[in-house]
Order: structure tokens, then C-alpha cells, then sequence
DNA sequence: CGAGACATTGAGTAGGTTCAAAGACCGTGG
DNA sequence: CCACGGTCTTTGAACCTACTCAATGTCTCG
């Protein structure tokens, strides 16, 4: 990358996610162009993103915080089909709506694209289509992972899954201990009616998981949203 | 296209699943190049197709019949993560390791591409990658609307949510009939246990479904395996 | 300090599972 | 052609996991 570039792409070198998000398939000028477009939004914990039935008119990458993506029913009922960390992308290129609610479970911040312009950019910058079409292809993979769980397994297993994942994904961003491992306080951001959601539980039956989990000395809590995990190998067999 | 190409090319241009397959995106040359490295394989009604820890060797569309994919816990336990139609296609592209169990519900004919040969057509056509992401993009927004049913439906409205989807995806191929019409007669080509490993039920509560949907007018057997969607208003409406 | 939102806990209930037995269907071979 | 065996399906009864309803406890923030 030459000199010219360097300066004027400041933030985008600086940004913590830009080992991780897809912008890592861009360098030099093609980073410049993406920045040109790129605008950063922020929104408070609880804010709404995306209202189902909008059109998409936005495509962004999560660089910090957490956003949760939902299915509502009519009648209230309501499933989390994702969450999105740091690093991850929301809205939903090449279609022209939107087909769930997505809203920030922390105060979030996005780097944003104005959709056609993203679009435009798939064109001209194949290593970022491609670099889009692996995420896809491993988001696929996950909710289908989830189904698994959704489907099959037993309420403490789906507990103890979720903590899994919390624990997995918080560690690659949220404080940037590098080595894999698991940092030692874990926040959580979502409340337990929203994890009840998440899982296909209600949110006494998440609390009642959680008490036991406690009990058997795999989590410990040093306060309602903030835990660690104390034996990760139970854990981990405990959620399949 | 031009003459020269269009004597070769006999079997695709015929194919039945040309206008909705991958190889859409293809004509002429491009196409050509495509049916060189294309075998066709035949599979009988519950041969594997690939088995969860496969390293994955190739990439297929399905021609005819119904493929099953799932994930299977160590204890036995099972989900069915999707049901594939002609059309759709199967294998893991830019992925080491097949994530889960692939079968032939039915008798099948798929249309294989060992994986480098169609890692690098993707590389060569652009427009078929661009058809691979929109393709993976309508799986990831159908893999989650499954979520929300196995997550937040009842026994009932998961069961008519699976006769739903069952009705309009054999509609667009089984029998050609254009205008977007429900076959009158469906067959079914999985037993209750595998509906029941769709839906995260037992077969014995999938079973009283069907009774119950019967009993309501809903839908009419003809016999074990086939049937007929009788009220597809009220069907709808109890699918939520 | 008080209000409101969130979390915990208990008791009773119900939807779906489990267990068990009988019935239907299909291909095979006598 | 029919009897037989195996697999799949249906149905019933008992049970249990997770849900519902309700009351109480805790935290946070003005």
C-alpha cells in the first residue's frame, strides 16, 4: 500500500474489526473507496435497526456492541434468529425487503453502506463478494447448528449452549485477549426473557436452567448480568 | 448462443431444472464448459449421500427427488435441517468439512461437480457466483423462518406449516404445472418419523396432527403417503 | 426513597413425550 | 395367490418437562 493511501484511510486501519469484518478482503485504494461510502451510526441499547417490514435500504458491519435479529409472530410470540457481535454484518444484500426486526440488545456501533453502493462494490471488488459469500455460507451453517438446538435439545442444554456461545464469542472481540481464551467476567447484555427467546424457552424456564447451572458450580454469577464460567469442560458436555 | 455450441450442449438445454438451477446463470461457452465437468449420479431412496465428518469432494444440484440433510447428536437424536428440491443444490463450497448427514428421501438424480473444478468455474463466471450468493442468501432467510417454527409453533401449526411448504415446493416441479397451481394429489416421500425429525416432534405427535388436520377437513389422504390439500385457506391460517 | 423494570421462586397445569400394543402396508417366497 | 415378516403407522394411557399464573424479591435511576 503506498503512502498516499495510508493517511487519509485513519480510521479504517485503526478499526477493531478490521481483521475480522469484510473489509479485511480490501486493501489500499479499494479500502479508500469503501470508506468513502462507509458512515458510522450509533444506537442505544433497546434502539430498533430495522423494523421487519422495511424496505432494506442500508448494509452494515457490527463494530461494537451487540445486535440482536428477531422474528415476531401477530399474536407476540417471538424468536431471536441471531446475534450479531463485532465484526458480523446485518441487512440483507440483493433483496429488496427485509425479513426480520433487528435491534441493538447494547448500545451499538455500525459502519454503514447505503445499499446500492454496497451492491456496487460486489461488482467492482470481487475479493469482497467472495469474502461476503463465505460469511454467508457460515452463517448458514449456524443457524443450522441452532435448528439442531432448537429442535432437539432439552432446556439445560440450550442454556448451557447459549453460555457456550457467549463465552466463544465474547472472547474474540470484547476485550481482545488474544490467545482463544476465555475472558474471565463475562457481560451479558441480553435480559432473560430475551435469552428465553433465543432458545425457545420461557424466561422462568431460563432462570430456573441458570439457578441449576450455578448450583452445579459450572457458572458463577457476581451479579444479575455479569458471570463467569467456572467449568468450562462441564459446560461444554452439558450442552452436547 | 451460437450453432456450434447448441448441438453439444443437448442434455442441459433439456434439463429439467435449467431454468432454476445454478447453471442458470450460464449460456453458451460458458454452459459448455460447465457440462464438461458435470456427472450425473443416481441415488436409491435412503442411500447416504454424505456423511456428517465427509471431507467434502463435491457440489451437486438435485435433478430429481428429495434429499434430506440433518444433524445427528451422539445419542441418536436427530434434526432435519432442510429438505432440498430439484434445483436446489447441495455440498459445501469453500468448506473443509460437511457439516452434517445428506439422504436420499426419495429416489434421486443429482448433477455433481467435483469441488475444485467448481470452486474455480466461480473463480471463471462471475455471474455464477453471484447466483451461488443470492442462492445461499434465500437459504440463510429460510433456515431462519425455520428457526421460528421449531423455537415458537405448536405441534399444530408446525405440522400445517410443513404440509404448506410441502404443497407450493411440489407445485413448482413435480409435475410442471405452470401457473404457480397445487398439484391436486401430493406424494409424501418422508415417513412420520422424519416429518417429526423436520419439526423437532415425535412421530406419535405428528401422527395425531395429520388426524386432527383430517378430521378438520383440512387435508384428505388417499393413502398413507399421499394426499391432498383440501382447505389451503384454512390450511395457511393454522400455519400461522 | 420510591417507582418501574427485571429476576426469582413456587404451585398447578398442559402440551407433547414415552411406553406399549395393535393395525396397515409392502415385498418376498413358498 | 396367499402367508409371512418386517417396517411403518395408528391409537391409547401414563408421565414429565416446560409453561402458566401469581407472588415476592432485587436492582437501577431519577
Amino acid at each position: 500500500m503506498d503512502a498516499f493511501n495510508t493517511a487519509e484511510l485513519g480510521r479504517c486501519l485503526t478499526c477493531i474489526i478490521r481483521d475480522h469484518g469484510l473489509c479485511n478482503a480490501l486493501s489500499g485504494e479499494q479500502l479508500l473507496s469503501f470508506k468513502q461510502i462507509a458512515r458510522r451510526r450509533h444506537y442505544k441499547s433497546g434502539d430498533l435497526i430495522l423494523s421487519g417490514d422495511d424496505k432494506v435500504t442500508f448494509i452494515a458491519g457490527v463494530v461494537s456492541g451487540i445486535v440482536k435479529m428477531s422474528k415476531i409472530f401477530s399474536d407476540g410470540r417471538q424468536q431471536i434468529i441471531g446475534l450479531l457481535f463485532p465484526s458480523d454484518s446485518l441487512g440483507r444484500t440483493f433483496g429488496a425487503h427485509n425479513p426480520y426486526f433487528a435491534e441493538a440488545a447494547s448500545d451499538v456501533e455500525l459502519c454503514c453502506f447505503e445499499k446500492s453502493s454496497f451492491e456496487g462494490m460486489l461488482e467492482d471488488f470481487p475479493g469482497l463478494k467472495q469474502r461476503l459469500l463465505e460469511q454467508t455460507l457460515d452463517d448458514l451453517d449456524a443457524a443450522r447448528d441452532w435448528m439442531a438446538l432448537l429442535g432437539r435439545k432439552t432446556a439445560e442444554e440450550k442454556v448451557a449452549s447459549f453460555f457456550l456461545l457467549l463465552a466463544q464469542r465474547s472472547t474474540s472481540t470484547e476485550q481482545g485477549c488474544g490467545g482463544g481464551l476465555t475472558p474471565d467476567i463475562i457481560n451479558l447484555s441480553l435480559k432473560r426473557s430475551e435469552i428465553g427467546d433465543y432458545l425457545g424457552l420461557t424466561y422462568e424456564t431460563v432462570c430456573r436452567q441458570i439457578r441449576s447451572l450455578s448450583e452445579q458450580g459450572v457458572l458463577e454469577w457476581t451479579s444479575k448480568r455479569r458471570f463467569r464460567v467456572r467449568d468450562f469442560e462441564s459446560l461444554t458436555e452439558i450442552a452436547q
